[in-house]
DNA sequence: AATATTTTTTAGATTAACCTAAATTACCTA
DNA sequence: TAGGTAATTTAGGTTAATCTAAAAAATATT
């Protein structure tokens, strides 16, 4: 295989994040803002991606790009070495999970398969990151974060709500009295035995009791 | 601080390591050998290492460089990186001594200084790596390894001639016949408790059994 | 539809890190 | 010391990755 720089990496990275996020073909500008860089570079480098001897995007002048299979392989293990270096960051070296991005970006360049491998073992093969992000596994597959129930969320982890089990309209008015909407976020602060009881969180702003019948019915993504 | 580029941090290092094997000014020809490069493209680096923006190196035109403080600090970090992820490499993640050395170059250009000394805490803050060669602490100070005499070495432990106790004509000359010298390497392979005797392996080529005597009266380094 | 605006591409330059070939300097030996 | 060889530097060129400015195409607006 033809050698990959850390740009083009990083080029795949970001052509990958954009696809997901909008599902629709990439533009330049969009690439260009996502890099800090200025659209005429990135046209230049979507002919690098884009050439016969590469084709890690498909590109269409004018109509944007996406990731080929070779490409998509290349950003997935991209994302892999990237999640895996984070969650040793934070389990092995007590980094705070706020602040791993930086050197995960720098450490994630570094190829050597056996690295990875015996890093994702030294790790236990986590399938989440500190973040909740999933961790695709050597071949490339993602395992998807299933929402939870707020009760099953730990004491001091975070998550956002994504839906509701009762959606009976009295449950939906009292959400509604809380603030609580899709999208909004939660952290567990205590859970109290006596009662299933639990203080929460809400939107980083203020604290509230939120009873074990509420919790058992919301549905949160770990974040 | 200017930035200094991933290049810029391996012609430093050559440089270190070459003045430090050799004592005296670092010739071009020297480090395009041992950069695998060629003497121009030496000579390019060596100017804009010495530059007044830069002053990394000294350099009188055709004399040789040597690392100015400034340069030596950087090569020091370096050598700490390199060293600490190798120790991370074999101690954590079980590769063994002889297949961390590429891996180690890479992650050693990885500069955030929380994340050297948040690894240098996790090791240990071991004073060696693998090979036995010293790790510099955050200051920069290496620990000297300490010569011991060969009946100290353990079994299966390797290293260096690099003095002897007795240097009577007859003891010398009884090494010359071993071939031994000062940087021959020597490995324990086994020391028989009847009589205190040693089985060496010199110089990865020939066995000899060495009486206790002798080996109480070398010096060697471990590797 | 005609014009204005935005997006994308092209053209041309720059910088770091390399290269080869040629010129210069240092050194070694007869 | 003269000449020859080896080491070093200079000159000039290449490639990846960037940039600005201008041209071209697509999209929006009147």
């Amino acid at each position: 295989m033809f050698p990959i720089s850390k740009t083009e990496e990083n080029y795949l990275k970001a052509i990958f994040k954009l696809y997901e996020e909008t599902a629709t073909l990439v533009s330049t500008n969009a690439i260009a803002k996502e890099m800090n860089t200025k659209a005429a570079s990135v046209t230049d480098m979507i002919q690098r991606l884009s050439s016969d001897e590469k084709k890690l995007i498909h590109y269409k002048k004018r109509k944007g790009v996406k990731l080929t299979e070779a490409g998509n392989k290349i950003a997935t293990s991209l994302i892999r070495r990237h999640r895996l270096w984070e969650t040793f960051l934070v389990e092995k070296l007590n980094f705070s999970w706020d602040e791993v991005h930086e050197i995960a970006e720098e450490l994630e360049h570094i190829k050597a398969e056996k690295l990875i491998d015996r890093l994702d073992e030294f790790l236990g093969r986590p399938k989440f990151d500190p973040h909740g992000d999933p961790i695709p596994d050597a071949a490339g597959n993602f395992t998807f974060r299933k929402q939870i129930l707020l009760t099953e969320l730990q004491e001091n982890q975070e998550g956002v709500v994504v839906g509701v089990l009762d959606d009976s309209p009295s449950f939906l008015q009292y959400l509604d009295k809380l603030r609580m909407v899709l999208g909004t976020k939660v952290k567990v602060l205590e859970r109290i035995a006596y009662d299933g009881s639990n203080r929460i969180l809400i939107d980083n702003q203020y604290e509230q009791i939120l009873t074990n019948k509420v919790c058992q019915n919301l549905y949160v993504k770990v974040t």
